[in-house]
DNA sequence: TCTGTTTGTCTTGACGTCAAGATAAATCTC
DNA sequence: GAGATTTATCTTGACGTCAAGACAAACAGA
């Protein structure tokens, strides 16, 4: 009996024609993804950063030396708009994790590269961020987790369709929510 | 090969210490809440609502007659603030889908109440929302609904603990993100 | 070369949220 | 009952996001 059986359960008094089975898988899941969010953000904290500024030093990393990349090609793979990119990136600058270089082939454009200090905070950063990740999926013996992997799969394979490309860039609602960095 | 498949890819060649293991679960889950969230979003938004009115309609509905809750009855039950939950009930006062009755019963309270056209509003709405719903899950099959539900069961009780009380209520971050509704 | 279009980035204005505190009414304690 | 505490709600200020558009540099066609 959790808050979604609770919710499940009024329902079914004020308009017992639903069925709320699909509430019920979609409320959890929406549950789960908010506990393991703040669980998360509080490993963020940890380093100074949170969700936006780890996802963009995290992309910087995994992208491989020289850990440059345009703003433009950032804001698509990160999913957020150019405006929101800018001011990501003053932060990082602001703190001395990131600097902006002019892009060397393109008079118009820059390279957002990882400092010394940045990539020694995200490399320690990634670490315990994978070990946080570890301990909220714990709970689930060997047998769970590839079932929900596989159902998770299942469904993300109807939505952004099999090898589609990076981004699913359907555009978004406008204020406060809809997002929480996507991936890392 | 999903977009959460090229990251890990990404990591196994910069960190290949990293079990990336956990991120794939936990990145397909933000992934495909991120997805939900926006098609609902849509149906919201064919009824002139967003997920934040929709909550706070369905959460006065699914209470039951008088369909009349105190506002901070109605913030305990979607995990706002209470200066965000003023801010949602004035803009549906606005637009005449609830009002502010006086408690009856304590002079510093408020009841937050349906009107008429907010009642024939949510009914409607609310079943647009089950049949999305019910769109959302249906790639999957019975078998691996009843398995991705069980697991997501599990990481719950895990979170919340089995028969606590209503709200996580630990205390979200601050800015932009960390909710998009809960329930419903 | 010159002009028009495209591309890359930043700026502006609006929105929804939160945290902290202000205000008023109710309740408790002596 | 009078003063202190608690409770219910609203207000203020800051933040992060988006959409739309401003602006500069690059490119394409005559």
């Amino acid at each position: 009996m959790d808050a979604v059986d609770r919710i499940v359960e009024q329902w079914a008094r004020q308009r017992p024609d639903l069925d709320t089975a699909p509430m019920e898988l979609i409320g959890r899941m929406a549950r789960v993804r908010n506990h393991m969010a703040r669980a998360m953000d509080q490993t963020f904290a940890e380093f100074g950063l949170n969700a936006a500024s780890f996802d963009l030093l995290a992309t910087l990393l995994r992208a491989g030396p020289p850990h440059a990349l345009s703003p433009t090609d950032l804001a698509a793979m990160m999913m957020i708009t150019s405006g929101t990119m800018t001011n990501r990136i003053d932060q990082l600058v602001k703190t001395g994790l990131v600097e902006r270089r002019k892009s060397p082939t393109d008079g118009r454009g820059f390279l957002i590269c990882l400092t010394p200090e940045g990539m020694a905070l995200i490399d320690r950063a990634v670490t315990a961020h994978v070990a946080t990740q570890a301990r909220l999926v714990a709970a689930l013996d060997p047998d769970q987790r590839a079932a929900l992997n596989a159902a998770l799969s299942g469904l993300l394979i109807g939505f952004e369709g099999e090898g589609a490309g990076d981004g699913a860039g359907d555009g978004a609602g406008k204020g406060g929510d809809a997002g929480e960095d996507t991936a890392t």
